[in-house]
DNA sequence: CTCTCCATGTAAATGGTTACATGATTCA
DNA sequence: TGAATCATGTAACCATTTACATGGAGAG
């Protein structure tokens, strides 16, 4: 378990409810981990009863009212501690890489489509990567913003988040040309970019 | 639940024992899907009672017996439909990215090391791809390969794994050199390449 | 003689998803 | 009048991880 630690993570750039973590977590925070709002109420609970964080209700008029958590001392040591920590291993689970690997054995074109529709969506997140990269550089040029804010984490994980989203990009949108390509008989494309690692055989 | 559907697509190349499949569940196929030995024994005897592999014993001398699987109708069957079924969203759980993401509540020289450590698993599933892809391309150019070939599948998921740890490669690699440079007071150095829906600031 | 690889599992515990539940406000 | 947003949860179910268990062969 570590979502406890991505929620903590989360909370270093202040106070946020449940709900807004919600958010959180299935734009910016989505590309390195994932989590319905069900599990962010629950995890929040088990942390404050646990001391690492500690809420405080906010009375809001014209909407609900709503609890927001900030760190406690417990918490951000506990953070520090996992920082140091030996790292599981990551993962991916990808639905569509699946479905490439096993082609073959399906619609081919209909799996195109697939592809496309998730080279717009990660159009959409390389322009929200590029506002939040933006927003927290200000008006520093990267070099500067990198060697003085005192807060980068999330400029760094956005560069990593953005850089994902770009080759999902071209990936996608490639693969689903080489499948069309073979389905109508015609040439398949050349990739974009070559790939250095992966000499042309012969 | 949808290890099912990536064990059913491993099996497209042939049949194999739970084993086998394991070992290539942590390393070709860990690109996009990630599975213990255990879940796989249970997912195959599942799928075995559900009429969508079938086993059969192979009696080793100097080994333990294994039972090999392979597709039957009913399981080549549900893959297609699989493929032409909508997909659900793709996540990451990458703890070093969390890490990345507070590293100002932490010792940051600490994570550079965990940092250069993944560099260098990058570094060899990197070597690993060029040599699967090279062994999927046989002798022809990959256009013509894509061109041409009955199995494409893994070839192309093939380049989306190398380019993931080609990209981890990198960021690692810089964002260790980063969280150095601003421990040790020296100058943070650029990132290796630009990318271009982030316009340089003004 | 110890470690790793081959090969397959069971059981318990933890983690994650799906379905259900509530209710006011704002926008089209 | 219907849908989306704000806001928080519970309960049941399913998936995954960790721990435990076994045992022969070959390499160092």
């Amino acid at each position: 378990m570590s979502l406890r630690h991505a929620v903590l993570a989360a909370l270093l750039d202040g106070e946020a409810s449940g709900y807004q973590m919600a958010k959180n977590f299935d734009v910016a925070v989505s590309n390195y981990w994932h989590a319905l709002p069900q599990q962010l109420y629950g995890e929040l609970t088990r942390l404050e009863a646990g001391g690492l964080v500690s809420g405080r209700d906010v009375v809001q008029t014209g909407r609900p009212n709503k609890r927001v958590f900030h760190l406690t001392e417990a918490g951000r040591e506990e953070l520090a501690a996992f920082i140091s920590r030996p790292s599981k291993v990551s993962f991916i689970r990808e639905e569509l890489l699946v479905k490439v690997q096993a082609v073959e054995g399906g619609d081919a074109l209909a799996l195109a489509d697939q592809l496309d529709e998730r080279a717009m969506t990660a159009l959409g997140k390389i322009a929200l990567f590029g506002k939040l990269l933006a927003r927290l550089r200000g008006d520093l040029d990267e070099t500067t913003f990198l060697a003085e804010s005192s807060r980068i984490g999330p400029y760094l994980t956005g560069l990593r988040g953005l850089a994902f989203e770009q080759e999902n990009l071209e990936w996608f949108t490639w693969t689903a040309e080489v499948l069309r390509a073979r389905a109508n008989g015609t040439t398949v494309p050349r990739r974009p970019r070559p790939i250095s690692a992966d000499q042309p055989s012969g």
